[in-house]
DNA sequence: TCCCTCAAACGAATGCCATTCGATAATAAG
DNA sequence: CTTATTATCGAATGGCATTCGTTTGAGGGA
């Protein structure tokens, strides 16, 4: 059928998580993810369009993963500031500074991509109603001003990207902490 | 002393500024700044040690300037909450949406940047010690809990680099209004 | 006026990389 | 067994930052 050899696909899929992961976007070459998937650089092409493609593709399942998994932690948590810090935690320091770096990766290729690149938001969109559905869900108010969290939820995704952008850099200082506790009491006084 | 070499090296940062604001950090090529300049590729290093640090010498300067602007029409605002709705409508929508585009350029070099890069936080530092001490003017209090100002200031610049880095991408939902008036109120109940 | 030195300038590499091409090999279909 | 399609590969292509080796020309000293 559709898919040319599952196999191949997978392998190069897995090749490219662990090119990504060590070299970053722009270090990492579609030669060296076809080394590692024992194929040549011609073939990846086969499978995928695009450099940007390939990030996309490692990208969105590791981050949807994630992101249910903050969901779980977020939700075993009793107080609304627990929540809170444990919400903005995981987006603003545990994904970021995961090990693969993938964040830092995926900011690098979208950096780097032009209007042109076959990018669409979806992914974007989905985790900002999932982060607004938390909220939702830790101020637990049925009457649904669902706006404003949208709006929240961007913000916070937003300061994310700038996160993941600024991992690249050796930052010297850390106010990462700081600027949690301050968001939360933010919002906790809504 | 040569006259001529400051005349060149402001006309490769005019060149550069043309060029970047043409066609964004990656897009951009030495060779261009170049010819713009009248002046070979290979003269250009002897002016600047690579692309990054042209395209820092002429961010720094130009944000600068707009920072400056901005803290002069925040300060011509007569309430609380107008001071905050001018401070982030510039940094979250006037700035990065400038026509030069010069927002979105400064990101990718960063995005594609590596640690070894010569690139110092001193620009982002100054920065943020600017908008804490808009803030703390806004609010006018002198007891000074200056660090959550600085706190606010940090996760404001880092949604600034989100805003920027998104302007690459046709991004179709302008949510920007929602979340800068969300930010003023919950700012303003302070 | 004539050298001599050294910064400034330049054309021609170098090396790296995404992406494409043209040609085979393998496989499925009839 | 033939034919059409797919997968694969090695060898381009084209673009670009950066470097190299050499040349040029201004300024100071003789």
């Amino acid at each position: 059928m559709w898919v040319k050899s599952q196999i191949v696909y997978e392998a190069i899929l897995t090749a490219a998580e662990g090119e990504f992961a060590e070299n970053g976007y722009v270090k990492a070459t579609i030669n060296n993810i076809a080394r590692r998937a024992e194929t040549s650089s011609s073939n990846v092409y086969v499978y995928f369009q695009s450099k940007l493609e390939i990030a996309l593709a490692v990208y969105e399942p590791w981050f949807k993963n994630q992101i249910l998994a903050l969901e779980q932690s977020v939700s075993q948590k009793r107080t609304v500031e627990r929540k809170l810090t444990c919400l903005l935690e995981g987006l603003w320091k545990s994904i970021p500074r995961d090990e693969n770096r993938l964040t830092a990766m995926h900011i690098q290729a979208l950096a780097t991509a032009t209007p042109r690149d076959p990018y669409s938001s979806e992914l974007l969109r989905w985790t900002e109603s999932k982060i607004a559905e938390i909220l939702s869900g830790v101020f637990d108010k049925d009457e649904d001003p669902h706006n404003d969290y949208l709006a929240v939820a961007h913000m916070i995704m937003l300061t994310f990207d700038g996160v993941g952008m600024r991992q690249n850099l050796r930052q010297p200082l850390d106010r990462s902490g700081q600027m949690i506790s301050q968001m939360v009491s933010m919002l906790a006084r809504s």
